[in-house]
DNA sequence: AACAATCCATA
DNA sequence: GTATGGATTGTTT
């Protein structure tokens, strides 16, 4: 079969037909894990439903003349099962929170106007492919839009299939291409295979590869059936195991195309949309978008959507216990987008009018912008202001461009500016300034009056929407679409730097990143502001905390690059030897980097048991599946050590000396403030916060971590933090007791749970004691601690039982937590930093135990974020107070700081910093920082 | 080039 | 069982 070249005498004025795989659509939007947070206020799940309508709408867009039909499938069973029982028989039952989305989609899509269908008895895939069949006789050229690969069978000269996920179409040439056989082998092809979700049985170890192989020469199923015998090998006994079933297969697989409708593919067509039930049903499922659209009007009419939306936008008390979801609604105050007026400036008179209009304000917005996302490499190209909403500026300094206009002087520019800059009256406000404050001290310009950051105010509001991006925050709070980064400069590999942008361009994306900026401040300051603890978290914590962290990333840190190569030849020599090892093991060459390949020789090839699935169901190769391997069989061993060592090599001895800043000789870190959801920082660029400890080749990594001449690494961190917090937020009285004494509290746990004296405590059990302890603060289950410590079910219940019986405070903490979690939709800090749990009421129970640990952990882990965080406060302001360089503090590692001393006073200072830690806040239990000082950071442990 | 899956480094 | 970032392989834009 070739494809026909008298495509084109289809009847082209006739609107395609387009058939949507309804069913495939629910199920791909409900798994997107950016939807899955998302509900009403009430707690409906809207996740799938919000997926389902962006997908239709983008396909409206697509086929804008396209006759779209939705088909889904209906409940119950179908014929298929009543020829095969087992048919979908290992398809886990639909999730309760998806099922409740259903019946919304159904009613929306009727509302909108489109013709649905729903046929009891039969899968959408049989309604699809019965329309698809009529549409083909017709002529009508029609689109099936779906994710499921089964309808390819479909595809003929006039059916087409689209995915729309990656918009890519599929036509005859493409199902070949794609599968490697003609549509109408498709049913041959998925007969042969089987299909494991589906329980379709095939060909054992018949995949993608045979199929095709076996079609190729022999052309239909029928005909490699008849051909059975001469297949040789493994595979051949195989498929000829398979005769009898695969008839079966053939039949389950093919799609019915001859369901009785009470309407032809010809006759079905769109009605006008019900705009006011649309309305209705978009604020019923508080879908803000698509109800501000319906005001936008696609269709053209009526305002409804909008007036209502403006209404409803009403800002939402983050004290209203209501608002389970962590979804929160601000008041958009800048819906409209006015007239806005953004001014390049090249000439000195207009620059003057701006300084001066900059030195009488309150506060401005402003923006640098850059020719690099690194700011050690970063170089100023331009700045930009806004001081009232609407009204912006973008001062260009270095574009360099063929052509580029002349630009005012950097240097008179910056020195114009710096006395503004440094104000601390005059306020700042920005988007991530701790990003320009690190470039514009590269100008000898020290970033003061920094008082309000949008990214580190959307962190405060609520940390678990994860990006805080200013294109996120805009669609977010403003509902606004910004020029991206990548509009202006191009992506990949030839992106442009700012400096070869246009100006024209440059500057309306400059402008306007600062107008965004300045309104993004509007929306969600006054949304903070509403809840004291969250402004006090923002004002006290996080915004003094910015320059501290801009001052620790210019410092840097200090590495012995030889040192780290040496490591790495020596690492590589050990590597090569283990690979040998290995293969000589397995048989045959593989790359042992490669799971996959190793799941082969492991379990396939050697036949070794498997112990663990991954949560994908292949057999898993991980750490302690491996460990336990390796007791039976050398391979596993082998494998151990080279995952080990090359990790090691791959991320650390290879990678850090690159990272070494050829402007200061060191190694300088990103901080990010408004990433983590409980409030710790994280590190990239690289990640100083797991520099290998604990194995003895990781701790060579450390010794590379080094004090310049006549100075010291001063390591200080805090002991047992966050069990020292669970005893203060739960009070309890012995394990207050225990810790002011001053006990080692794993074993005074210990004392407790085996009812022992202290001193009569053996190391097994305060291991067992300290993985008791871990465990609570991860909001263990008595699974968990089995598997931990290799013990029964059972006993791990009855550990946790007598700690509870000895410890009832920490039980009843724990049980207040998870109410208050659940009744408030959030947990809390000591210090009102906030953490929503959207799952905490989930129908799924996964899910909502998930959330329950969740909210055990989080007060824990981010009230130990907090205290650090206000020690470094403190830290940075005795360090400012003292101006005394021979003093620097350089890394912090969530309970831990790091210092550079010199050695003339590394002991006093060492004191001092110890004392200002231990007095950061004030617990009903002692807080302990434990220092330690040497020549590199190994050696300060 | 970008993304998922898997594994592993830290607190 | 909590919270991260990153390297690698392997698949698909």
């Amino acid at each position: 079969m070739t494809i026909s070249a008298t495509s084109q005498d289809s009847n082209n004025t006739q609107s395609p037909l387009i058939l949507v795989d309804g069913s495939s659509y629910l199920f791909r939007a409900y798994h997107v894990p950016y939807l899955q947070a998302l509900s009403t206020a009430d707690g409906q799940p809207t996740g799938a439903i919000t997926g389902v309508l962006n997908m239709f709408r983008s396909l409206k867009k697509d086929y804008p003349n396209g006759n779209i039909i939705a088909i889904f499938d209906a409940k119950g069973k179908t014929f298929r099962n009543d020829m095969y029982p087992e048919y979908k028989a290992n398809r886990p039952p639909m999730p309760d929170d998806l099922r409740t989305q259903i019946a919304p989609i159904h009613e929306i899509i009727t509302a909108m106007g489109l013709p649905l269908l729903v046929i009891p008895g039969v899968e959408a895939d049989d309604v699809i492919g019965t329309l698809a069949r009529q549409a083909d006789e017709l002529g009508i050229e029609t689109v099936i839009s779906t994710g499921d690969k089964d309808m390819a069978q479909l595809v003929t000269q006039h059916v087409r299939l689209i995915n729309t996920m990656t918009d890519v179409e599929m036509d005859v040439a493409g199902v070949s291409e794609k599968f490697g056989v003609r549509p109408d082998q498709i049913i041959d092809y998925l007969a042969l295979m089987g299909d494991k979700v589906d329980n379709i049985p095939g060909v054992v170890k018949c995949g993608p590869k045979t199929a095709v192989k076996w079609l190729a020469e022999h052309g239909t199923m029928q005909e490699v059936i008849a051909n059975a015998d001469k297949v040789k090998g493994k595979i051949g006994e195989n498929l000829r195991d398979a005769l009898e079933q695969l008839p079966l297969s053939y039949q389950l697989a093919t799609i019915k195309c001859d369901v009785e409708l009470e309407q032809t593919a010809g006759e079905l067509a769109a009605s006008e949309p019900d705009v006011d039930a649309l309305a209705e049903l978009y604020q019923k499922f508080e879908l803000k978008r698509l109800l501000a659209d319906l005001g936008k009007g696609d269709s053209g009419t009526s305002t409804t959507g909008a007036a209502k939306k403006s209404k409803k936008a009403k800002a939402t008390n983050a004290n209203d216990s209501s608002n389970l979801a962590g979804e929160q609604v601000v008041e958009i105050k800048a819906v409209e987008v006015e007239e806005t007026q953004y001014d390049i400036i090249l000439d000195k008179a207009l620059f003057e009018q701006w300084l001066k209009k900059l030195q009488t304000c309150e506060a401005f917005a402003f923006d640098t912008e850059t020719t690099s996302v690194h700011y050690m490499k970063a170089e100023i190209v331009g700045v930009s202001f806004a001081i009232e909403v609407g009204k912006a500026a973008y001062v260009p300094l270095t574009h360099d461009y063929v052509d580029a206009p002349e630009q005012l002087d950097k240097d008179w520019v910056l020195a114009q500016l710096k006395p503004l800059l440094e104000s601390k009256t005059i306020k700042k406000i920005g988007q991530n300034l701790k990003y320009d404050a690190n470039v514009l001290s590269h100008y000898d310009i020290t970033l003061q009056g920094i008082d309000f950051d949008t990214m580190i105010e959307s962190y405060c509001y609520n940390s678990v929407a994860t990006r805080h991006n200013m294109d996120a925050l805009a669609l977010k709070y403003l509902d606004y679409q910004t020029v991206h980064f990548e509009d202006v400069a191009g992506k990949g590999a030839k992106q442009l730097t700012f400096n070869q942008i246009e100006i024209e361009k440059a500057g309306h994306y400059a402008a306007e990143d600062a107008d965004i900026t300045l309104r993004l401040h509007h929306a969600i300051f006054p949304a903070l502001e509403q809840t004291a603890s969250m402004l006090s978290v923002f004002n006290e914590i996080e915004m003094p905390l910015l320059p501290v962290l801009a001052r620790m990333e210019q410092t840097g840190v200090l590495i012995d690059s030889d040192i780290l190569a040496e490591q790495s030849f020596t690492l590589g020599q050990r590597l090569d030897e283990l690979e040998i090892e290995a293969h000589n093991l397995a048989g045959k060459s593989f790359n042992l980097a490669s799971p996959k390949q190793l799941q082969q020789i492991l379990f396939e090839e050697l036949q070794i048991p498997v112990i663990k699935k991954t949560p994908k169901g292949a057999p898993s190769t991980a750490e302690e599946v491996l460990q336990e391997l390796a007791l039976d069989y050398p391979l596993p061993k082998v494998i151990l050590e080279n995952r080990g060592l090359s990790k090691l090599k791959s991320t650390y001895t290879d990678k850090l000396p690159l990272m070494v800043s050829d402007k200061t000789g060191r190694l300088h870190t990103s901080y990010h403030q408004a990433v983590t959801a409980t409030g710790r920082l994280s590190s990239t660029d690289p990640n100083l916060q797991n520099i290998p400890i604990r194995s003895e080749q990781g701790r060579k990594i450390r010794q590379a971590f080094i004090a310049p001449k006549d100075h010291k690494i001063v390591a200080i961190d805090y002991s047992q933090i966050e069990l020292r917090i669970m005893a203060h937020l739960s009070n309890d009285k012995g394990l207050v007791t225990a810790f002011s004494e001053g006990k080692d509290i794993h074993k005074a746990t210990a004392a407790e749970i085996f009812a022992v004296e202290l001193d009569e405590v053996t190391t097994d059990q305060r291991r067992s004691a300290k993985a008791i302890n871990f465990g609570l603060i991860y909001g263990m289950s008595a699974f968990g601690l089995a598997k931990q410590l290799h013990i029964g079910r059972q006993q791990a219940q009855e550990y946790q039982d007598k700690y509870f019986q000895r410890y009832p405070g920490v039980l009843t903490y724990m049980e207040d937590t998870r109410q208050q979690a659940s009744e408030q939709g959030y947990v809390e800090t000591l210090y009102g930093r906030r953490l929503y749990l959207p799952d905490i009421n989930a129908k799924n129970g996964m899910r909502k135990k998930a959330a329950e640990r969740a909210a055990i952990n989080a007060p824990m882990q981010g009230t130990a974020a907090d205290i650090i965080k206000k020690a470094m406060l403190a830290v940075d302001h005795w360090l400012l107070e003292q101006n005394d360089d021979r003093i620097k503090m350089t890394m912090q590692v969530h309970d831990e700081l790091i210092f550079e001393i010199h050695q003339d006073i590394v002991e006093e200072t060492t004191a001092k910093l110890v004392e200002l830690m231990n007095n950061a806040v004030e617990l009903s239990v002692p807080l302990i920082a434990e220092s330690g000082i040497g020549d590199n950071w190994d050696e300060a442990h």
